[in-house]
DNA sequence: ATTTGTATTAACCGTTACGGTCAACAAGGA
DNA sequence: TCCTTGTTGACCGTAACGGTTAATACAAAT
């Protein structure tokens, strides 16, 4: 990793991650192409091995910095500050929006990098990854205020129903190409208030 | 393609085919090797390339395959017989898993599929698919008895959010490479009843 | 004007991977 | 023994890939 690449300029050191996001996202660690990074960042290869000794290096950057921020946005966000579900689910969803306006893929990138099988990464990988996730799965379910829920619904079943229905959500538009934060924050938002009024006791 | 592939004992033809929809369901088109799929289903890569020209008739073999099947389970399992939703919902299922019980990478391949860039097979694919997918679409709207829902809530988004979190469950199976139907059967089926407790009117 | 240092790349290298082919082999029946 | 059928290892030409290097362009310093 060579210093030099954080003194570009802010712009260009995205373009060329989001470029790494994209590509890295799209493909397998092993089939994916460290020159069509560098054309789509719009520099040569040959500087892009440059900024990164390697592949895994770049790789392993954008992991680090993908937890970084996301954790960061979290707390930006005041995500967990909150003991009603939906206000979080909300929170997280802005959060995740403003993440994405700087680095569209970078949500799509660290879920397949959680399950890549390359030998040469996956041990670095999944311990850190983890923590994040379980920690926050443990937070929510602590401070979360469940006398809001409707009495006759698993809470356990809606949590993972709404995770997947977000997740589902998310690859539609990665498949269909179209990444728009604030067309996918005012739809994800559309979807979290339905679930509020469906799964909320009714007073 | 040649006709001695249909000769094959149908176990064989089904290791070879479900090769090929696990190796194109991981990759791209272009980049799923021929060679591998011949590797996974254990015979040598120049007897694939006897029974199937190329590795597009290949492709497209699987694909015109996968829409049979699909629809067939269909009829067979007679998901659009009914007026009920979550009836139709578990039908559908039903027909799903039995298709994956015999071609557990079929939906993904599909899936992938649908959205494949290669030019090569982009054209021929996706005009019959949108035929399929937007006409079961139609029925079902057409079919349903919607006074069977709650009143405040909007079906069009109740509607999508199930197809999402079909999906987004769907994923993470396929993610984590665990793709076991009677699984799949019985913690869908926990979702099925979920969303017919939470969204049906109470009487 | 010349030197020095720095950002950037075209061209290259060795290796591997890929789609596809072909000559040969194995085995069974006539 | 000869044919047929199923099957493959070895091969071919090409392209792609990770990574390197020597050379360029360019600006700042002398």
């Amino acid at each position: 990793m060579n210093d030099k690449f954080f003194k570009l300029p802010l712009e260009k050191q995205r373009r060329i991650i989001n470029a790494a996001y994209k590509v890295f996202s799209e493909n397998s660690y092993k089939k994916a192409p460290m020159s069509e990074i560098a054309d789509r960042s719009g520099i040569s290869k040959a500087l892009l091995f440059h900024y990164f000794t390697n592949k895994k290096e770049l790789y392993m950057y954008l992991w680090t910095n993908a937890i970084d921020r996301t954790r960061k946005a979290v707390v930006e966000y005041k995500t967990l500050e909150t003991d009603d579900f939906f206000e979080m689910l909300k929170r997280s969803l802005l959060s995740k929006c403003s993440l994405m306006r700087d680095y569209p893929h970078i949500y799509a990138f660290s879920l397949r990098a959680y399950y890549e099988t390359a030998p040469e990464i996956k041990n670095s990988i999944q311990e850190n990854y983890k923590d994040v996730s379980k920690a926050s799965e443990m937070t929510v379910f602590e401070k979360i205020d469940l006398s809001k829920f409707r009495k006759d619904i698993d809470i356990k079943t809606m949590y993972a129903e709404i995770f997947y229905a977000i997740d589902g959500y998310m690859l539609k538009k990665y498949r269909s190409n179209c990444i728009i934060p604030d067309e996918i924050e005012e739809e994800l938002t559309v979807l979290i208030d339905f679930w509020k009024k469906v799964y909320t006791r009714e007073v």
